[in-house]
DNA sequence: CTTAAAATTTAGGCTAGTCTAAATTTTTGT
DNA sequence: ACAAAAATTTAGACTAGCCTAAATTTTAAG
């Protein structure tokens, strides 16, 4: 029941979750995990091995690898905590959306179920970090984001913007000095058929144009 | 200048200045150190020749041990970070003030100087911790607490209970379930002769024996 | 369908941090 | 002052995580 996972297990526990919901393919590869994690691929074999004996990966040599049940659980578990404490030092300590990943890196893996909760209750249950991505809850389910880039919807009109697909910090200090904000109304006013570029109103702004590269990477619901 | 400190090194540096300033001498043990931390003396020998190569440590074999002004500063930081996330836990997230240390031995090596200034600013720049122990301010200075165990007041008269010499669960409960808090007013009524028992009135209640034991690690002033 | 390229694993080595057992140094008791 | 006890260090071994280089397996291209 209680096998210690180590902070380094977790975090390629993450990153297996992260890249088989990334591409879309239950099946991660020690390429993938090594490209994402920044190590060799030698050392993410050696890992895997470990993760699978202790029943935290299904792996399959040379074939790929997929979490078992108790591997979803944790991953999530640590997405849940770095979330959270995201939604604290914005909310809380009011950093910057795009300062705050670095040091949740280092939070999500301090261990206390009692701590997660309490800090939960204290951030008033969020269900979204400062990014706009879903918090997983306590029991590990997770809300399925079903909002797509505004470069998709090839039709002018209202959307909420709910999201970002680049988490980088130079995108989101672009971002912030486009003056966007979650939450924000897009009018989407003309689509270039030249470079693909949005116009676009931010609620009730002057409009401006945003790149295709910008707008592919900004998630956004039809306005209700 | 920027020498990486891993958490094994900070806990040893903590360890060390803990104990200097517990025996009130500059010079910390192998064995006082290897008892501190539960491990063999001679994994701690290993780590005093890194440290001291780190020029963290003053390391004389055979003599002992004590920290550099790097060290002192580095294991004051901790300590700041430690006391600081203690009253975060009291404080916001209404923990009890004996189930708090061992959230906050992970949390003091959460590494960011932005989120500690922002935390202490969010905690109301605190002075102490909530078991009255002073918390060092960001230039590493500590307040000198010239407060003396409640036995070592050989008169009776009225004192204010600011701290504790033990910090154990049990007896930080207990302490809980005879109703004491910091900044109660202790009224010595009496000392018993016989067992050295003190007869205390908290605040305006009615009075009860602290036993010798209790009132050796209960720190207070005289109430002005 | 065969072979070159790409992906993956194996083999062997490194460091940090831990241990036990043995050797050494310091302290203490008479 | 000297032997026994206590404290400390040295030597050698182990694990987790990382590496490079070589071997193996899979994939892809002609």
């Amino acid at each position: 029941m209680c096998v210690i996972i180590s902070l380094t297990e977790e975090n390629y526990l993450k990153a297996i979750y992260t890249l088989s919901h990334l591409f879309e393919e239950s099946e991660v590869s020690t390429n993938q995990i090594s490209d994402h994690l920044n190590n060799k691929a030698a050392t993410v074999t050696d890992m895997l091995k470990r993760l699978a004996e202790k029943k935290l990966i299904h792996y399959i040599p040379y074939q790929g690898v997929k979490l078992t049940e108790k591997g979803r659980q944790t991953a999530i578990k640590v997405i849940r905590k770095h979330r959270l404490w995201e939604v604290f030092l914005v909310d809380k300590l009011q950093f910057k959306w795009d300062e705050v990943h670095e040091i949740a890196e280092q939070l999500e893996h301090i261990n206390s179920d009692e701590l997660i909760q309490r800090l939960d209750k204290f951030l008033g249950k969020p269900k979204f970090d400062p990014h706009g991505d879903p918090i997983p809850d306590a029991n590990g389910q997770l809300n399925v984001v079903k909002a797509i880039p505004l470069n998709q919807h090839k039709i002018k009109g209202q959307f909420t913007f709910v999201g970002v697909c680049e988490h980088s910090k130079t995108f989101l200090q672009h971002l912030t000095s486009i003056g966007l904000k979650i939450g924000d109304v897009l009018k989407v006013e003309e689509i270039n058929e030249f470079d693909n570029s949005f116009k676009v109103k931010i609620n009730k702004n002057n409009s401006q144009f945003f790149s295709n590269k910008v707008a592919s990477n900004i998630l956004v619901e039809i306005k209700k």
